[in-house]
DNA sequence: GGCATGGATCCTGTATACAATGAACCTGTT
DNA sequence: AACAGGTTCATTGTATACAGGATCCATGCC
């Protein structure tokens, strides 16, 4: 956590006012880059001194990030990263399947040339960045094309929702992804999704979302654990920020 | 708003603390029973001493009321009460179809016999409470079976969706409901969604749900205003709490 | 009449002080 | 050693003070 504290001063003689939207965008990336892991402590003052603020806005940040499921906020308890169970992983994916298989479904033959570029260009670099072995390269491309489908959504109330099922999957990926297994890159499957969504077909759109949300669950590691997690979990004790 | 006042100073004699929770929920509450129409301004010094705490409670509740979209906080303004444009309406209606479709598919066939004589129950008194013309009392049984089914869905990420959408469908209900309608009541609906879900035929438990809210989103008028409602909610003059 | 300008006022943003709760730890006993 | 009890410390809950921004209204100008 406290790599931050450079950067936090930096922009601060910069001038720029740190406020709870910052932190909850600061603190949200470092749980998805497993640099906060799960169980991990968020004290109020710790943060607070961290960003240079007061106690007022880290609780607003740390309030957020629980409605987005980052943290999980407890009353009279110090503010945990989430640690989702393996049953709420596999609900996580299933809403997931649905919800972006809809949107896709919707955006089939609606999207402009512009966008359809775009996208184009996330997953060549998606590509090029598994090619040379630049994985943290590789998720920044795999996220792109996911989230510019929610932010293209016809139906932005859907869109939202899908918003927050990207993120959450990201952070059980990361969770749960089986050690040994480099990378989580499924060749191909952007690609033949995207080319659905030229040809205007919906129904071949949403199967390519099922197909890839599928193989993409499958890579992980979602075995029934005999609890030791959840004692780590529970009684954990202070794996703190180093 | 000032009604209440009078239970709050109650409770509070009666020892009990006033929480952030009990805010949120006489809040939307409040919301839903269109006791405070969309734009109604909602400062925190007045909420804080209707409900006699601090801004900090306050802020927490609206900050909480705000991720649940009832209502719309920007910096330096004061919260209103949220006022969902026709398009988000229908776009609201959409990923609830989904959504609820979704949940019902999974259910079919799952319930167990309490929570299935739960449901009818509720389906009988919508029915009788319709026949005494008890609008209030309709809207809490029909309710009251949707977020049983929220609750009792296998998947609990979705089901949590779920009471979500709900609530900002009857929200929309309530604004874009035609006036000179007395009620929202779809006849056979609910007890024909009770059968499939009973039979366990998933398929039609979803399309019953469908039709469902197809028909109640085909009860509202949601024809494009002249810019009239939009102009009123944002130039909003002072529609303040009587 | 329409419109810009200025100040008074209302309201939120932030920091801080104090109260209250919960966890950690130490101690004495069996 | 295991355990119960109480004490201490860490951390959150709540209220309040002050600063800054937004809104509203009156005034004056075109």
């Amino acid at each position: 956590m406290h790599e931050w504290q450079e950067e936090v001063l930096a922009e601060v003689r910069a001038g720029r006012r740190i406020s709870d939207r910052d932190i909850v965008d600061k603190v949200r990336r470092a749980v998805l880059m497993q640099r906060l892991p799960p169980g991990t402590r968020l004290p109020e003052v710790t943060l607070g001194e961290v960003f240079g603020v007061s106690r007022s806005v880290v609780r607003k940040a740390l309030t957020r990030l629980a409605s987005e499921h980052v943290v999980d906020q407890r009353p009279n308890q110090v503010a945990r990263v989430r640690a989702p169970s393996i049953e709420e992983t596999r609900e996580t994916f299933a809403a997931r399947r649905l919800v972006e298989g809809e949107v896709a479904a919707l955006l089939a033959g609606r999207l402009d040339a512009a966008s359809r570029e775009r996208l184009a260009a996330e997953a060549r670099g998606e590509i090029e960045a598994h090619g040379r072995g630049d994985e943290p390269a590789r998720i920044e491309h795999s996220l792109a094309i996911h989230h510019l489908l929610a932010a293209h959504s016809p139906n932005r109330v859907l869109g939202a929702m899908l918003t927050d099922l990207i993120l959450r999957t990201s952070i059980v990926i990361a969770l749960y992804k089986r050690p040994n297994l480099a990378s989580c890159f499924l060749e191909g499957d952007h690609a033949a999704l995207l080319a659905a969504l030229e040809q205007g077909d919906a129904e071949a759109a949403r199967e390519g979302i099922r197909h890839h949300l599928e193989s993409l669950e499958a890579l992980l590691d979602l075995s029934p654990r005999e609890a030791s997690i959840d004692l780590m979990a529970i009684l954990g004790r202070s794996r703190e920020q180093a």
